[in-house]
DNA sequence: CGAATCGTAACATTAATAGTTACATGAAAA
DNA sequence: TTTTCATGTAACTATTAATGTTACGATTCG
């Protein structure tokens, strides 16, 4: 399967759109990220219905953060998209009849549980604010260097 | 992408094999388990090369567990697989030359690599005569709600 | 020899994400 | 009010990785 990676791509949107005070585009934002205007509206729509930006159509329109960058968990923005399937790996067949198979199962999905919780308690304790704060220490030391 | 499920396999095929004394047949584990018999052949390949089982051509050929099954773990199994990718969710691109990028990669990887060691710890604590124990229970569950 | 069985290459199918095209809708500027 | 810039969205295509299938070679036993 190929990789969700919307939550990374919303990620990099809105720390760009952190840095505006107007709004920024879908194109704009699909240049920068290297993908589709497209895509970013269809990715982009589903945080602004879980509230998080809104969109401005017409002549200087665009996107832009509407909640406060230390209320935006990673988590909120994994609940946004839908909380898509964490995991590459499952089991081969849902609702067995095999008691083999339901043995099996009980123990993946055992584990796989407990790792998914751990996953969301950790999307939790990270903000939108701590990365900002993450880049702007890695832009400091990258103008450093130049130097 | 679809979901990796032959670490869910194999573990069905060992706990039927553990049943049996004589070798048991690509054929007989694909009907049991609803798939291929070249598609067994492909995946049983993997843990022979890992030393867990061995296989015999010709006539009374087949499969057998070669390991003791207090001895393989989940993670065992995981491992003779080639440790496929775990999570269903990633980063939109590789070695960016974006420090947002990497902020955010950063970020994204250190929570998946804390649950992805914690899967792996779950793993390694699971045996397949831990699964066969629980198979066992289950049938004797299931015999006692027949009568 | 002949049947049973694994080994494996080559190709087809399926499932899931991402990308693209096309066009409608709405808002602001000229 | 017309033009231009933007989002909204449906429909289709492309990509990617797992799984399934076909075909045939190699080996072992009776």
């Amino acid at each position: 399967m190929k990789k969700d990676s919307r939550l990374s791509s919303v990620l990099h949107a809105l720390l760009h759109m952190a840095e505006q005070d107007k709004p920024v585009t879908s194109d704009i934002l699909a240049m920068c990220m290297k993908t589709n205007p497209v895509v970013v509206r269809r990715t982009m729509g589903l945080l602004r219905n879980a509230g998080l930006v809104t969109s401005e159509r017409g002549h200087a329109g665009g996107w832009r953060i509407t909640a406060d960058q230390n209320n935006i968990t990673l988590f909120d923005l994994h609940e946004a998209l839908g909380e898509p399937t964490v995991f590459a790996i499952g089991n081969r067949q849902d609702s067995p009849d095999c008691l083999v198979e339901q043995a099996v199962n009980s123990a993946l999905d055992d584990a796989f549980a407990e790792a998914e919780a751990l996953l969301i308690e950790r999307f939790k304790t990270v903000t939108l604010a701590n990365l900002a704060a993450d880049f702007a220490q890695r832009h400091a030391t990258y103008r450093q260097q130049k130097e």
